[in-house]
DNA sequence: CGCAGCCTTGAGCAGTATCAAAGTCGGTGG
DNA sequence: CCACCGACTTTGATACTGCTCAAGGCTGCG
């Protein structure tokens, strides 16, 4: 039965033309195995030697890096689509970051060794790779501005904004229930857990946000975008 | 004699084989042309739509962002060798942060549509900016975490650290004059340009650096690793 | 000589972290 | 079904880091 799940599973990832998984699955020489992840797994860890890349299925996964205090610092979320891992195999270092399941993912595994071998031969791959990377380079880079110049009340609203996109795949208009402990919002924000319980009480007074457990819902996306001063 | 200064500064770009600039310059297609860039001229600004990419023959160069209140957050300082502006042409977006001389410069410049065409046809080119790519990430992730989470006496032992490796081509043992006003210093290591001053001051008491004006000695660079957490 | 820009120093303050102690919630075993 | 346990959340008090503001000193240049 596991296994009929993980057939399942990674049919689909051949599905979306063009993908990434698309693209590395669909090559002859590829091998590829479909892996389940349970909650609070690990795929790789800092400084550890790539061994292969990650074609996401289904799931939330946390990239962040560990401080020398132990703490998790999550640089950011990823789900359904995203192919993690690849960086370090190109640039022949280690890992950069750590990889967490934060829910029952299926992933595609492919290993280094396929991996190069797809690159060497595929132009498109080669290039679609180097997009992804010029992207998310702008990407870090504003979350790098972002913590150095901005308050925690902003970031926390742009961290909101940020996790309603990459939790509602449903597109339905607003209750979004984000599975994370206080303790993973503030390391995403970058403050402690203190700070964020305060800041969304706050946020609540302020009818911004309606907040009940874990469920965040956000009742004003225009005020909270302002003071995100995303444009 | 501007000409003349300026042909000679070019030839060197071909010179070091196998660099970015040694690749797109001697393509048949490509017309570059060589500009130099006085102390303090932008080579282009954020937000803007990118018009090509620039291959620094020599001179530094200082990558910033700009925040609301037009404070300037130095990301990184590159010199001789480095391509920069490439990828928001790969992501075919605009420019996410800034570039500006902070000495005279001679730069190549290539325009968006040359360097496009030699990108297309060339697999080298790709592979090599991939893989730059991938390193840069790896360099933002490890700034980001660094300002999140390490004090600013920390994060000014790692810049004067970083900076003491751009400034110094020559390679020889110390002094290093660093061409930066404090405020600057400021802005890389992302504090304010008083607590640069009474930090500095507090390492020239523990014997760590000797400052004369803007002359940074470092004549304890194995405390300023530890400080810095550099292993 | 005087101005402009930069550096330095001090004092006060704001934003956040840290620590400690309750309070809540969901699940588990009796 | 209840009581309890552990993990998470909330709240309050306190402390500290680093910023801001203000004033004065230095240096180089016109």
């Amino acid at each position: 039965m596991a296994k009929d799940q993980i057939q399942e599973a990674c049919k689909n990832c051949s599905e979306e033309i063009n993908s990434f998984c698309s693209i590395l699955c669909e090559h002859p020489e590829v091998q590829k195995s479909c892996i389940t992840f349970k909650k609070g797994q690990l795929l790789f860890h800092e400084d550890t030697n790539p061994k292969g890349v990650y074609c996401i299925n289904s799931g939330k996964i946390k990239i962040y890096k560990t401080s020398l205090d132990a703490k998790e610092h999550i640089i950011s979320i990823v789900g359904t689509g995203a192919l993690i891992g690849f960086a370090p195999i190109i640039a022949e270092g280690t890992h950069e970051i750590s990889a967490k399941a934060l829910e029952e993912c299926h992933v595609c595994f492919i290993s280094r060794k396929d991996f190069l071998k797809v690159l060497q031969t595929s132009p498109e791959l080669k290039l679609k790779l180097l997009k992804e990377a010029c992207k998310r380079n702008g990407g870090i880079i504003e979350s790098l501005f972002n913590i150095a110049v901005r308050p925690v009340k902003d970031r926390l609203a742009v961290c909101l904004l940020m996790l309603k996109e990459v939790y509602n795949n449903s597109n339905t208009a607003s209750p979004v229930e984000i599975n994370l402990t206080r303790e993973e919002i503030s390391s995403i924000v970058g403050t402690s857990a203190e700070t964020v319980v305060r800041l969304l009480k706050e946020m609540e007074r302020d009818n911004l946000i309606q907040i009940t457990g874990r469920k965040i819902l956000i009742t004003n996306e225009a005020k909270l975008f302002k003071i995100g001063k995303i444009y």
